[in-house]
DNA sequence: ATAAAAGATGAAAGTGCTTACACTTTCGCA
DNA sequence: TGCGAAAGTGTAAGCACTTTCATCTTTTAT
């Protein structure tokens, strides 16, 4: 079944059919119903093949992420998902692990499939060396490329992202005057938003004469399964002489390990150990105490990116970077 | 950039082209090479619309699932995301809620879309009335249907389930055997894999003359959001005289909000409460003792879904349905 | 050496839609 | 009552590929 079966049965051209399909140039009413009727009857959907042939362009989307399985990562893909969808357009997912190279590949790759534009998921192992963002520039020659917790100035690609250092900035102050001694920041890479939260965490240490004391946890690479390892790395520590009561974690499962930790130490959590998980995810109601977490508005966030795109898709001008503060959401293993 | 440009530098027709990028027909060593250059030099990349217009495929499979941010169904989308690239394939994904209408527009949506293949990721409140399968059927008119953790039976639509009533069956005579008293299952729908556990448990306690005793959670629905309220739930059957000691949980977020009642009651795990747990899930990390969980070999079931899907796809003839077994996986909330 | 089979190539006809352009009809207003 | 504008409709030219079929060139077998 064709346009031309429908305008044929119709008595029509095919040029009206396609008018009143999309709605574009003037039918009249009388004929509009006519072959309105005729699709419905027959259940005709025009080829979207065909179609994308015609406008150069299917309103598909490609989504890159690291692993939607992530626990973040999952919940960013969601709410894309859902925007995207909202506003006329399919998503097509592409999970590349955390290598560079997959990203670039799965940009080639979404290009050659003609999508209309491109939305990197962030806040991982990527955006560190500005030479490898080469491939982000030159994907953004062809089509809008929209970076989720991540920046980059370029032409036509986009940011929006939390404001991760004001964010531990604030909330490391706090843990400071709540009068935890020894705070460390407990985290895993050096990701675009793990820089900045390190360096919100330093700043404040600093602002109060305090010595910063970042924990790095090198085997650690996004994946979430090692809890259990992550609380011996902090016991092995605690083993060699390293002491402290307050933990700054840059995301919940870090966190976690920590509470384990406090608890293995015989720690009181909160009033002699306190401990900030990021991301507010669900495992915040995982451990005894529940997790005191920061929010960064992950739905807000995907929310003005799409729109964002939306808006650059019809082709307004649009902010190039947004930013978004993160709030505290109070639990239990914090006194603020 | 197009075909004709490319055989008018290499000196050939178009017809040589693209048997050239298709590696169809038969071109000499000499030319393959001419037009390879041409294809290089110039960076082309034939356009994706035309190519599927005349194809009548994009190489594109639909993934519908509830809530790609749940925690099984985001691996299970990730898992299948990647079998599918492994297979030159891309993904289209829905999210649609639980509600059964939007899971049959995302259907009619993605055939507009003309997808190769729609892969529907149960294990939730679909499936349940038979009438209702009825969108499943007619899509299958059109194109193979893949069921991940449900099951029809029609023709064209194919079914890989985890083998749910063996698992919990085996795992209830064995947490009977290991001695522990008034053991109930705690379950929160009656979903197509939640009613051949309960089956499974009633099963096993039938067996042993034991009354059979399912506690159902309303309220929750396939969100992970709420662990304190489950909590709360399973103390308010306590405080109201219900007992046990051995809880079967139809997920581990279910079975972390029974630990989290276990310790409130002051129990010792596994010595006299024991818990297990579904899903084999991150979540078993997330508690003092760990869990043990039920692993359904989750990436064992994609991975036999999309080959089966591809063979399909070549017109071979594939099982319609296939059922995989799970293990128990032991950790510290069971002696066995 | 030669017929037949196999291999290499191109012309042209799809594939199903959009849309610019031209044409006809209708309408409002002078 | 006529005329210009606006509305309605059709023709035909894209859009960028695949593929059949016919033609020509090699190879192979006899």
């Amino acid at each position: 079944m064709t346009i031309y079966d429908i305008s044929e049965k119709a008595g029509v051209s095919i040029a009206t059919v396609s008018r009143v399909l999309n709605g574009s140039g003037s039918v009249s009413e009388k004929t509009k119903k006519r072959v309105l009727d005729v699709i419905n009857r027959y259940e005709y959907t025009p080829n979207a093949f065909a179609r994308g042939l015609g406008l150069n362009t299917m309103k598909t989307i490609g989504i890159i992420c690291a692993d939607s399985s992530d626990l973040y990562l999952a919940k960013a893909v969601y709410h894309i998902e859902q925007q995207l969808r909202g506003n006329g357009y399919d998503s097509i997912l592409c999970c590349t692990g955390y290598e560079l190279e997959a990203k670039a590949a799965a940009v080639g790759l979404l290009i050659t499939k003609k999508v209309d534009g491109i939305i990197l998921v962030g806040s991982n192992f990527i955006y560190e060396c500005e030479a490898d963002n080469q491939y982000v520039t030159d994907a953004a020659s062809q089509l809008p490329i929209m970076l989720l917790n991540a920046a980059l100035d370029a032409p036509n690609v986009y940011s929006v992202i939390s404001d991760d250092f004001a964010s531990i900035y604030e909330a490391t102050l706090k843990m400071i005057s709540a009068g935890i001694p020894d705070i460390v920041y407990f985290y895993n890479s050096a990701s675009y938003s793990g820089k900045k939260k390190l360096a919100g965490y330093r700043a404040a240490m600093e602002e109060k004469a305090l010595s910063a004391n970042p924990l790095l946890l090198q085997f650690y690479q996004g994946s979430h399964e090692d809890i259990p390892a992550m609380t011996r790395h902090l016991v092995g520590l605690h083993d060699s002489g390293l002491k402290f009561h307050g933990v700054i974690a840059s995301d919940d499962t870090l966190a976690l390990a920590a509470v384990k930790y406090a608890r293995l130490m015989g720690y009181s959590v909160p009033e002699d150990f306190s401990i900030l998980g990021y991301n507010n995810s669900m495992l915040v109601n995982c451990c005894e105490p529940e997790l005191t977490s920061i929010d960064n508005r992950l739905e807000t966030l995907c929310r003005h990116l799409i729109s964002t795109l939306m808006g650059v898709l019809n082709g307004k001008e649009m902010p190039k970077k947004t930013v978004f503060s993160g709030e505290i959401i109070r639990r239990g293993t914090t006194l603020f």
